[in-house]
DNA sequence: ATACACGCCTGCTGGC
DNA sequence: TGCCAGCAGGCGTGTA
């Protein structure tokens, strides 16, 4: 399924969606969901439902009939409020998880088409959405929205009042380092209590949300540190440079995913879903560093994988 | 409070 | 050719 060009940057592949790629489906949805009435709900696979609560009711009649109020997203969570209810529907992509809009009499078909929904827009018409997941770790859910506090922060790219609530299942998550209210200095004061390692803490999602093995990996590249180091060793200013260096590589995939409505549709491979990356050391084990030619490394790490460039980062 | 192992899941790849 | 181990890895849970 995933595609590398050996000798180029450029990865052209459907990875584990991390922050710009869940941020790329929401702006793509944006426009067709939000004040949209949901016309009708399929489950094929209730494993995409892992999230679920029965106690809450049943996902079909909770959704069914409802408007979507907004698209937002916190990390890589994203949730769409239903109107005139203390409800969203919430949805996390897992490791393979996708949100596809099609026109309602597209004859596109997937397999791992997990729940179809159909939905109505008072001006763009009529659409569906496709949650497609091939490992079934992602998961839709009806969630109860909860109150936060205005200082307890919440989420980006939010105004008015879906500001002021937020899925019972997203709030134990930490703010994303796009969101303009993350806080910087929580963050490195939370570093500095910390004895794991700096990747360690980079994907705890609880301090700091939205990256991945993928991206971790990429900004510790980026800033030649291996993720081994003790966390609570890194100076305010160092740390400050990793986040900075997050946010880069955030920038930069958000650019190269594409924003605009039509990427829903067809994305640079033709293929809903693909996304290029331009990656400096993921996946390029035994490729020479772009910054010094040493060829990367894979390590193990926490039952995955590491990958580093041993020169520009010695641990 | 913090750290870390584990299970969940499908499809592809490489070695024998 | 077939079989199987290994790999991809986010997140919730359980244990120390």
């Amino acid at each position: 399924m995933d595609s590398i060009e050996p000798t180029g940057f450029t990865v052209r592949a459907a990875l584990v969606p991390e922050l710009p790629e869940v941020e790329v489906v929401r702006r793509g949805l944006a426009p067709a969901v939000t004040g949209s009435l949901v016309t009708s709900v399929e489950v094929r696979d209730v494993r995409a439902l892992t999230r679920h609560s029965a106690a809450l009711g049943d996902f079909e009649r909770l959704l069914m009939g409802a408007r979507i109020a907004a698209a937002v997203r916190r990390g890589k969570f994203l949730w769409f409020p239903l109107s005139g209810t203390d409800t969203a529907l919430l949805s996390h992509l897992g490791m393979s998880g996708q949100l596809l809009l099609r026109r309602i009499d597209s004859a596109e078909e997937n397999r791992h088409t997990r729940v179809r929904l159909g939905i109505e827009h008072p001006e763009h018409g009529e659409f569906r959405v496709d949650f497609v997941d091939q490992r079934t770790f992602g998961s839709l859910a009806i969630d109860r929205m909860i109150e936060v506090d205005a200082t307890a922060g919440y989420s980006s790219d939010v105004t008015g009042q879906w500001a002021r609530s937020i899925p019972h299942q997203v709030a134990h998550i930490a703010r994303d380092p796009l969101d303009p209210a993350f806080d910087e200095k929580g963050w490195l004061r939370a570093l500095a209590r910390r004895t794991s390692g700096i990747k360690t803490v980079l994907l705890d999602q609880t301090l700091l949300s939205g990256i991945g093995n993928i991206y971790a990996d990429e900004a510790l590249w980026a800033v030649g540190m291996a993720g081994t180091r003790p966390a609570a060793s890194l100076s305010r200013g160092v740390a400050s440079n990793l986040l900075a260096a997050v946010r880069i590589v955030f920038e930069k995939a958000l650019a190269e995913g594409g924003t605009s409505f039509d990427a829903q549709y067809v994305n640079v491979n033709g293929q809903a879903g693909y996304f290029a990356h331009s990656l400096s050391v993921y996946g390029r084990t035994g490729e020479p560093c772009p910054r010094c030619a040493t060829p990367i490394v894979r390590e193990p790490f926490a039952n995955r994988s590491s990958h580093r460039c041993p020169r520009c980062q010695r641990r």
